[in-house]
This record gives structure tokens, sequence and C-alpha cells, in this order.
DNA sequence: AGTATCTCTGCAATCGTGTGCAAAGCAGAT
DNA sequence: ATCTGCTTTGCACACGATTGCAGAGATACT
């Protein structure tokens, strides 16, 4: 590899020369600084930024933690946020904590080590598992923005979405439309999923409509999902709509109701939360509540970024809250009136 | 940030002392070692990799270039690599080519900057793009492997998917199943896709099966892919069957032909590439080839990681060809008999 | 001509580690 | 008491860049 000393030999000038002209300094004549910069071109230099890194006590990387990839969420998430994150500069350094205890514990500790400017991290189910390391790391000066529910944000930078919006959206959505049974499927009681399920809830309640116990679904994996599904279908009183809490889950759902012969939306209304790509390919498409995937990776990466320049104007800890927005696809529509009840046809 | 200095210190001893205890060196007494151990422990010492780095000339990181995320093929792609990668003792530095010239320059030039001890490469429907720079970082002794077709792939590591062998499964399993009126459809004929119909229409021919040229519809984005399924269906001798390239573009024949009122697999049958998650999120689940993920990247990673440590006991670039497996799912069945032909009934 | 000013360049220190080499300390043997 | 050999430690340099400071030349001004 060739270094700054190389070109210097070649140009006949000292390395402290060769770096200035490279760096465009107003204090190296500006013949030589072109000679230097050819001579540089030519022989192919490339900066060591390692070198660099340790001089200038910056490494222009941010690392991002996340707990998985095989969820689509996360893929669009990393996707924008590498975007913003080029835009200002800087290389990301990804890391997949696998919502454990202990990776998420290394994922923070090799970031540590390499001098990343600044983390972004973002909670899974489990919330924020590495709570004491993410202390010290901040302690030490790195900053750090965490995206997703975390018990006792206080003094923490935070980015979420406000799932609780979201499900009132959603829930206003289908009162609107006429249910009045309506079932609620997800994961067990995460914070995100809760929040998402307290606004339903609430709207569902002003409204007069109740959530009945055996209407309640809670799941831990796809199998539970059959089986809830299964079971919802088989209740002498079934409901007319399905809300799963995020997007994956409804994609679980609509296979199910499929087998049981169930059709969506003229007997099923199923809605659904995150808006991924997946919410279009299922067919008929997902109603849903989202997009803010993008202004949550824009929060997200601007946050950090002026923490690391330490040019936002507020010192104390941020809570930036996006809220969703609903989207109405085709999954949606009013309940079937079960043998047109009013004209007493049935 | 506490330093080796600043242990020394502590300890009465010199940073050098401080920095072979740590490494567990048998040059060190065996007591002053435990003390020094206690000590960093105690002062949250944190190795700067940077320098280290610097030191060592290695940086136990390898760059992954991706063109993109959107596609579900590369997230799961990625975190297979991740998990290789961190098994062996890496870290990743992910960069998002966009498929483009520029860019995927940029992510080179970065990665070797950041002096990566190695880079994975995985072109996208335009080949590699960046030809010249990855020559440059090879010469330049970073060892690089590329995943995925590209052109005169002679004097590079290359692992990738047997496509053609794929394609002639799913071929195979079309014919068997008795199927005649065949139609292909996927983007533009870069060579993955392009090795896929090799394979596929040597089977057809070997079968005596034409591929009819009104049969065989190029697409550039979902658009193009409504469309074409529009025209197949509307054909006077419609196919009995659809080839996708890729299980993302079969996600969107689903769509289009349940709009046309086309039943699956009764009516149509539908097959893909790549066995992605979303095949089976899909309903009827999707027939496709692949499984081919894991194998892929664990050849991937250790390929590079032989080559970085030298140890590969072959000198000569290597290309790894992975055999996909045909996944028989619930979209492909045999064709309707219409108007049950033989019998005269129509 | 002498001096002040300005422009440009080089010297040398620094970032935090790793490591070859020398040397100190110590024990045992003669 | 001296020598040998072994264990343990420190000195000092290197990795490749950035940057404050001093000084060399050139120019302008008195």
């Amino acid at each position: 590899m060739v270094t700054l000393e190389d070109i210097a030999l070649k140009a006949g000038v000292s390395h402290s020369t060769v770096s200035r002209a490279l760096a465009d300094s107003p204090l190296v004549n500006p013949s030589t600084k072109e000679r230097i910069k050819n001579l540089a071109r030519e022989a192919g230099y490339q900066v060591n930024q390692v070198a660099r890194n340790l001089k200038t006590r910056s490494t222009k990387t941010i690392g991002l933690v996340v707990p998985e990839i095989s969820n689509p969420f996360y893929p669009e998430l990393i996707q924008r946020v590498a975007d913003h994150a080029k835009l200002a500069g800087y290389s990301l350094q990804l890391h997949l904590s696998a919502a454990d205890q202990e990776s998420e514990s290394d994922c923070i500790a090799s970031l540590s080590a390499n001098r990343a400017d600044g983390v972004l991290l973002v909670t899974g189910e489990r919330g924020l598992v590495a709570r004491s390391q993410v202390n010290a790391l901040a302690a030490s000066g790195t900053p750090v923005v965490i995206m997703g529910w975390v018990e006792d944000s206080d003094h923490l930078d935070l980015v979420a979405g406000d799932d609780s919006a979201g499900g009132r959206e959603l829930a206003k959505h289908l009162a609107d439309l006429g249910h009045t049974r309506i079932a609620v499927l997800g994961k067990a009681p995460h914070r995100g999923a809760f929040d998402r399920l307290v606004g339903f809830g609430d709207v569902l309640r002003e409204r007069g409509i109740p959530l009945l116990p055996e209407m309640s679904i809670e799941v831990k994996n796809e199998e539970d999902v059959r089986l809830g599904v299964t079971r919802l279908v088989a209740l002498p009183d079934p409901p007319t709509a399905i809300f799963a809490y995020q997007d994956s889950l409804a994609a679980v759902v609509y296979r199910q109701l499929e087998e049981a012969g169930v059709s969506i939306p003229n007997e099923m209304t199923v809605v659904g939360f995150d808006d991924l790509d997946l919410a279009t390919y299922l067919s008929p498409r997902l109603t849903t509540v989202g997009a803010h995937i993008s202004p949550l990776a824009s929060a997200f990466v601007s946050l950090l970024v002026s923490r690391i320049q330490g040019t936002h104007p507020e010192p104390a800890p941020q809570s930036i809250i996006v809220t969703p927005k609903l989207i109405v696809r085709a999954s949606s529509a009013p309940p079937r009136s079960r043998g047109v009840a009013f004209g007493g046809l049935s």
C-alpha cells in the first residue's frame, strides 16, 4: 500500500506537505499542490483511514444494531438509515443482536472498541436488554440513540413510532366500518405491541365495543397463529375483523383463513401494523398503519449526527415520536350483515 | 477513554507489560498478570481497535457489498453471512451499491480506505460494474470474493448458485406434470436470469416442448409484470404454467392472476426461483428452487477467510457452485385437461 | 542594504498499540 | 565470588496520518 511518505519522496517534499496538499490546505503552493495531487492519483494513493482515525479521534462510522433481519421491517429500516447516513458522510457498521442479552452486549462492545462515532440501537421485543453497556458507552462520550420502546427512557435519546396513535387509527377505521366483534392477535406483550393494543382498546371502549377475552389471542410463533385463527373462526359468534399487531403476522393469518375457507374481506376483515412491502404483496392488499419508516430513519440519523457533532440545540435527552398513517387497502370492508339481520330475511 | 498507559500507571508497570498481560502473553509473571487484569476490568478498559488495527495491519473486518436490500433475497443472505463472519471472528461493514457504477465504486473505495481485511461483493442485475476498482483492490492484496454472475470470471474467486441446474429442475417438474404450454417471465437478461432460462429451455427442448415467443415476457418493473400476465391469459391458447425467474416476481404474478380471476394451481401453475421466505407467505405456497442461501453464505465466508489468512490450499482463483434444490409446494399441479380434449366432449 | 512581512515548507510530536531487543533480577551450579 | 541460564520487565520504535510551530526564502518597504 502506498503511503504519504511514498509520494512525498516522488515529489521531493515532506509527507506533511503531501498531507496538506491532499487536504486542499491553503498553506501549500498551488503549483506544488497540483503536482502532488497528480502524483498521488498516478500512484493510486488511497488514504489509510485507520491511521487517520487514530489521529483525528473520529471514525466517521456509526454502528447500527438491529435485532434481526428476517422480519422485513428491518431491511426497510436499514436501507433508509444507510441512505441518510451516507448523505451525512458516515459509514455503517451493522450488527445483528438477535434481541439477546449476550449478543447485544457483544455488539456494543465491538462498536465501542472500534470507536464508532455514534450508535443507533433498535430494540427488539424484549426492549433494551444491554442497558448497562449502553449506559457505559454513553457515559464514555459516544452518543447513542435508541429506536423502539425501552423502559424508563428518561435519560436516553429516543426515536419511536406512535404505536398508540396507530392503534387508535385502526380501531376507528374498523368501528367506522361497522365492526363490533373484533379479535386482536399478536406476540406476547412487549411494550410496542402493548401500546398498539392500548390505543386500539381505548377507541373501542369509547365507542362501546367490547373486547372479549376469547377474542384476544397471544401468539409465540406461526403455529400459534394458525391455532388461534382456527379457534376464532370456530367460535359460535366469530369475529368479523382481526387486528394483527404486525404485518408479518397478518400474512400468516391470511394463510390460515384461506385454509379455513374464510374469504377476505367479505367474511373477515384483516388489518395489520407496519406497512411493510409485504402488505402490498398479499392479496387482497392489507389495510395497515405505517409509512413511517422513512421519517423514523431520518429522525434517527439526524438526531445522532447532531449529537456527534455537538450541534444539537437541546442538550437534554430527546424523545422524537413519529406518527404513523392509516393506509386503507382491500383487506377491510364492512362486516357482512349476517342473515341481513334488519330485514328479518333469515 | 482509558488507555494502556492509564492502567500501566495504576499498576506501576510500563504499558508494554500491560499490553502483554491483557494478551495473556506467557512473558509476564502470572501474579502481575492477574493484578493488571483486575485493574483493567475495574477501570473499564476497552481496547482501542483503531490503534491496534494500525499496528497490526489488520482490522478483523470484512466488507459486504450488496446491491440492495428491498429484495428479500438479500436480507436472508446478509443474515447468514453475518452469522458465519461472526463465527470466524470478523465484523461486517455493510454497503449498499444500488447496483450502480458510481455507488459500487464508492463502496469499494470506502472499504479500501478503511483497510477491510477482505471484501464480499454480491453482483446485481448488471453484473460486476466496478470491475477496475475490484481489480485494483485485489491487486493491492485485499482478497475479494464475488457472488453471482460476472463476465469473464477467470481470475476471480467466485461463489454462485447453479442457476442452470435450477432451471432444469423446474422444467423437468413442469414437464413431468404434463405441461406443454409454458410461459417464462423475468427481468431483462442479466446473466443469472439468463442461465436459469438456458437450463429451463434445454430441458424443454429435450422433451420436445416448444417455448413460443409470445410466451416469453421480459419485464422491467411491476407494471410490466401486470401487463405481461394480462397478455398471457388473453392469448387464444394461453399457457398452463408460468415460470417467474424470481420469487419476488412470482408474487406479483399471483396478484395479477387473482385480479384476472385465474386460480392457482387449478387454472395456472406458477413456479419461482430463490425460495425466499416470501414463497411460503404466498397462497398457495410457491413451488420454487432454492434453499441454497445458507450454503452459499457459508462457502462465501469460508473462502474469503481462508484467503485472508492465506490458508487456502489452492492459490488459483476458485469457482464454487452451489446446487439448488427443487421445492415442490402447492402452486404447481397438472394442467387442467381443457374440455377433456381426448374424449371429444368439448 | 537592512528589515519587516508574507508565503510556503519541514521538523517533530502525537494518537494507542504491539513487539524486538536489551537488560535487570534471580537462582543454582561450580 | 563468578558464571550461566532463565524469567520478567522496560525502552524505544513502528504503524500512517494530522498539525502546531519554527524557520527558510521571497518580496516589499524604508
